[in-house]
Formats: C-alpha cells, structure tokens, sequence
RNA sequence: GCUCCCUUAGCUCAGCUGGAUAGAGCAACGGAUUUCUAAUCCGUAGGUCACAGGUUCGAGUCCUGUAGGGAGUACCA
C-alpha cells in the first residue's frame, strides 16, 4: 500500500512528463506534508524551486504542472502564494485510505527496498561498576534505533560492548585482595565492587605507590596471571548477572555481548599490521597512527593547531607501557563486525564527547580497507540542575537503578490518587510500565544532539507531553472496546470518513508510514515521538466531538475503524520506542 | 590557542534538510463532566528565533563575523 505522499509524488513527477516541463539532473521532485492545515493536506514547493532553476516565472509554471496533474481521484488542487501547490485529500479518498490501512497488517508502513546489514553498537557499560544515569541515553536510543530499523526491514544486529577489560581492572583487583568484604560480595556483589572501586580510586588520588600497584595488578592480568585472571572472570560474571536486572526492567536485550576482552588476542596481530602497512610508528616510546594526508589539515582528525602551526595528533594503538587501549580494541572491533557479520552500516550510539576517537578511528578504518558506511549516532550530555555535565568517575551519580525505582514509585503515586481502585497487582503492574515509559519517553522525545538537564520531577511527570498521555489514548481506545457488546468486523466496506474530528484523525493515522522512515534520515527517534504526540492529540480531540457508541450505522463502524486503528498505531509506534501499553490505568 | 556543538515564549523543548501568519508542553487566566476513563478537551495571553551583515522570489534553517555557554584537545573510555 502506497502511501499518500508517494502516490502524489509519482503523479506530480508524471504531470512534469507530460507537460514537457524538464528537471536537471539529481533535481528533487518533493510532495511534503502541509505546514499548516489551512493549506490543504499537502504541498509541493518544486514549481518555486524549478522556476528559478528555469528561470520561469514560478506561478506560470505552477499552472502548466497542474493542468497537466492527474489527481482527480484522491485529492482537490490549489496554486496559492508565488507558486505552492496544495492538496487537499477528498473525504472519499481517505475513507478508503483508511481502509487500506485497517486491512494492513504493517499499518501503511512500507518495508526498505534495500535492506541493510547495520550493527547498532550501544549501551556498553563497564562492568564491575552498576550503570548510573548517565547510561540512559545510549541505551535507549540505541535500542529504539534498532527496534525501528528492524521493523523497517533491515537486518540488524545489536551488540553490547561492554568495557570488560579496562584500566579500572587494575583497581578491582587490588581492592578485591586487599579490601575485600567476603559476606558483601555474596549478598550484594555488584555494590561490593563499586564499593572496592571507590574505595581503591579514593586510595590512588593520596597514594602514589598504591596507584603502581593497581598497575601492577592490570598488567598481571593481561599477562595471563592465573590468580587475576579468576578474580577477573568473577567480576565479569556478576556484573552481566547485575546489568542484565536492568536491561530486564528496560525491555532491552542484546544479540551479542562481545566486549573489550573479546577481542584481546586479536590485538598483537593488528598491530603489526598497522605497523608493516605503513600507517603505525612510534612516537614517544607509544606506537601511533599518523594523518593520511589526505585531508586539508582543518578536517583531518589526525591534525592539530598549535602554536599557530599544523602539528600531528596521533591516535595511540600501543601505549609506551606496551598496553593496548580502547582505540586497539574499537579497530578490531570494526574488522570483526565487516567479516563476521558483512556489515553495511555500522552505528555507535555513543556521548559526543568522543567525536573525535570515533573520527580517526573511522579514517583508520577506511584505510584499512573497510567500505561500511561507520556511523557516530552521537548525543549530547546528561547534566546536572547546576547545569554542569554529571560526572561519570566521581562516584556520586544517582544509579540508574534507583532512577528507575523512583519514577515507579512516582507513577504509583498518581496510580494511587487516580485509580485506587484497581487491584494491587495490576497497579504494580502499570506503575511499571508508566514510571519506566516515561523514563524511556523523555529521553527519546529530545533531539538526542542536545543536552538536558536531569531533573527526576520533570522526567515522571505524568502530564503534558509525555509517556503517560500517550498510555492513555491507548486506554481510552480499549474502553470504546470494553463496552461494545456486539462482534464488529475490521474491514473496508461502508467507511465514511466526512466530520472534522474524524479527518484530522484520519490525516494523524497515515501520517504513520510517512513519517517512521524518515527517523532513518537522521537517526533521530524523537521523529517518532513527537509524530506519536500528535496522534494521540488528534485521537483526543476526536474522542471529544465524535460519540463513538452513540453514532449509527456506517458513521459508527467508520469510528470503530478509527479508533481500533489508533490503538494499533499507539501500540506498533510506542512498541518501537520500548514502550508498553496499558489496557486500562 | 585550535577544533566541534549550542543560544527559539517566563520555564522545558519541537521545528520533517530553504517555504505561507514560527509551534507544543509546563506555569497563568477563562470555559467544558446526567454522555465511550477529566491522567482529557476547547479557548485567552505569551516571540526582534543571541546580535550584525550576506546569499534569493523567500532564512529559525545556508555563508561570514561578533557576543555568551559547553565539550574535546596523544598514552582514560
């Protein structure tokens, strides 16, 4: 099923055709939504564009491309303005479009012409240390993205890398056999060890033979140290055990957990590579990768000002201690994820501030051969109400736990005051799904460029545009359906789509499948949130003007259609944002 | 110093790759419930899109500059 938008971007392009009009080359042939209502349902700016290009004038043109455009069948036409062709969707057109849509298992969403091997690379905490508030939006967009990807055909492989081998191993280890509480590791290990790191990364900020050997204890690890290396597994194991509680609770789940460890025995061998290719030397006792010189020195990730000079910015590959790092790991990382799983696109969903690591480490690539389309899906900060951004090593950031608690707690709250009289396991029930829903929807209803405040009030607020008013519209649906006490049929026969309430409803409703593709466009989610607002608005003030079980006849079934339709899409478009629905709240 | 990002209503934010009179939510004010769940709806008020230039039929959106804020800037990730 076409939607709108394609079907008259097709007959428009057909009309250029057939008035002779001639595009240059690469020149878009747009139909966009209306700006505003009053306009129509859709326009199209190309005849303003085109003229200039033609040097024509544009209403002129205008006037050619319309009366060479065959819409009669769906929509009305208007040339407004220097040249805007508006059209405005006939009553008819939408009734059937609407029956298209109830027949449709996709919901008038097409599937990609040319589905993708992408690997969506997010969340990726470090263990041994519970993930804190700042893990949020990795997490959730990350998720979202995949989730929305794959529904709209691609093939998508999620992977979890988590920080399993780092520095702060060098801290565990030496609180685990200096400082270890033997009866808090069994009850509550994933507290124990924040507590040793804390504990330990206290000591090394006063104690500089401490902090050697912490050092000493890492590089005992990675030199194969039987002892280190089991208290390693241990750490590793009851961390998964706690991450996994949360991802539980978030609905979030991962095809593969391949973190930093993985790839360790890859990392020799690479280097040499890089080293006998040409592109890594040392500098400074470190093995590093210098400029392609490719680039003018401004955009090259591998350049530096200083001084007033160009000077080089290598990206280390081998630490002057003979370590590997995060940078070894991440290229290894992009070779196994290009062989392993063919992969097209590859998206790291990861804070801007290592917009820099990721650009010279997608030029490597690229050197290194790799012709994926690499991808920082980059977001902003989480910050503190100073404004500041929270700090992720001071130890004091709430845990996301403890968040997620809270906002459960909060829609209880409210659970309590609207719907005391539900019983307790239900509410137990959707006090989860709206405190976390609306965790989930205030992260993915941002621009995920921008930095937001965390602010735990605002985050479970239950009014506005939130997760909750979303919930809602769902559960005014299903009780249209509670009390309906005949069987009724969803199909396209007799809809009649003709009240302002119902069309506006009805435009919210197609608008599905032409906007979820273009989250694509930028990797932004909060397309989809926002279009989902607009519908639940929509579906509102329907739900206000148009009686439902009152009407008769067609005007009865055709809102029945509306409404079980608007179910559906809440329930798909919230589904991909890894929110629930509630039948009632 | 250099590179990148940000600045839109009192507050929090959208703005679909250049379109028509810049939109939501919160807060404020006024209305709607014998009627399908009022966690709702309808209305009022609120703006020099940081500032100054430029590009053109047309700029919140593109280019240049200025001011303010943030991030990054070789052995952390």
């Amino acid at each position: 099923m076409n939607t709108f938008l394609e079907i008259l971007e097709s007959r428009l392009l057909a009309a250029l055709t057939r008035a002779g009009i001639e595009q240059p080359a690469g020149f878009p042939v747009k139909v966009v939504a209306a700006s505003d209502v009053r306009h129509g349902d859709y326009q199209a700016n190309t005849a303003m564009a085109l003229a200039k290009r033609l040097k024509m004038n544009p209403r002129e043109l205008a006037t050619q491309v319309i009366e060479a455009l065959d819409v009669d069948d769906i929509a009305e036409l208007e040339i407004a303005g220097p040249g805007f062709i508006n059209f405005r969707i006939k009553p008819a057109a939408w009734s059937q479009k609407v029956g298209q849509m109830i027949n449709d298992s996709r919901l008038g969403v097409g599937v990609v012409a040319d589905p993708q091997n992408i690997v969506v690379d997010f969340s990726a905490p470090n263990v041994a240390k519970p993930m804190h508030v700042g893990h949020i939006r990795s997490t959730i967009i990350g998720d979202s993205l995949s989730r929305i990807s794959r529904f709209l055909g691609h093939n998508v492989t999620t992977d979890n890398h988590i920080g399993d081998w780092g520095t702060q191993f060098g801290m565990v280890i030496y609180g685990w056999k200096n400082l270890i509480d033997i009866a808090a590791i069994e009850a509550d290990p994933l507290q124990e060890l924040l507590r040793l790191y804390r504990a330990v990364n206290l000591l090394c900020k006063e104690d500089e033979p401490i902090k050697d050997q912490c050092r000493d204890e890492l590089v005992k690890l990675q030199n194969g140290d039987v002892e280190n290396f089991a208290i390693w597994e241990k750490c590793v194991e009851v961390s998964k055990v706690g991450l996994n509680k949360i991802y539980d609770r978030l609905d979030v789940s991962f095809d593969h957990w391949l973190g930093e460890s993985f790839y360790n025995k890859e990392l020799e061998p690479l280097v040499k590579a890089l080293e006998t290719a040409g592109l890594a030397r040392e500098s400074d006792g470190a093995l590093c990768v210098f400029s392609g010189e490719e680039l003018p020195p401004k955009q090259d990730p591998f350049k530096e000002k200083r001084d007033g000079e160009w000077s080089d910015f290598p990206m280390i590959v081998r630490k002057g201690d003979g370590a590997f790092n995060y940078a070894t790991t991440d290229i290894a990382t992009v070779d196994y994820r290009l062989k392993q799983w063919n992969a097209d696109k590859i998206w790291y969903v990861v804070d801007a501030r290592q917009s820099l690591h990721f650009q010279q480490l997608f030029d490597v690539s690229k050197r290194l051969g790799c012709k994926a389309d690499l991808e920082h899906v980059s977001f902003g900060t989480i910050l503190g109400k100073d404004g500041k951004p929270l700090k992720t090593r001071d130890g004091d950031l709430p845990q996301l736990a403890d968040v997620l608690d809270d906002a459960v707690k909060s829609a209880r709250a409210v659970l309590e005051e609207k719907s005391g009289h539900l019983p307790e396991l239900e509410k137990e029930e959707l006090a989860k799904m709206i405190g976390l829903g609306s965790v989930k929807f205030t992260e993915l209803s941002h621009h995920r460029s921008s930095d937001y405040i965390f602010d735990l009030e605002k985050m479970v607020a239950l009014q506005g545009d939130t997760a909750p008013y979303l919930q809602y519209s769902f559960v005014r649906v299903c009780a249209i359906f509670r009390k309906l006490d005949e069987e009724i049929s969803f199909d396209a026969d007799g809809i009649q789509i003709s009240d302002e309430g119902e069309i506006n409803l009805a435009r919210a409703l197609t608008q599905f499948g032409e906007v979820l593709p273009t989250v694509l466009d930028g990797l932004k989610p909060n397309i989809l949130s926002n279009y989902l607002l607009d519908l639940a608005k929509a579906f509102h003030s329907f739900f206000e003007a148009c009686p439902v079980l009152k009407s008769e006849g067609e005007v009865r079934k055709s809102r029945l259609v509306l409404c079980e339709l608007t179910g559906r899409v809440l329930q798909q478009g919230l589904g991909l944002l890894g929110i629930q629905v509630p039948e009632r709240m």
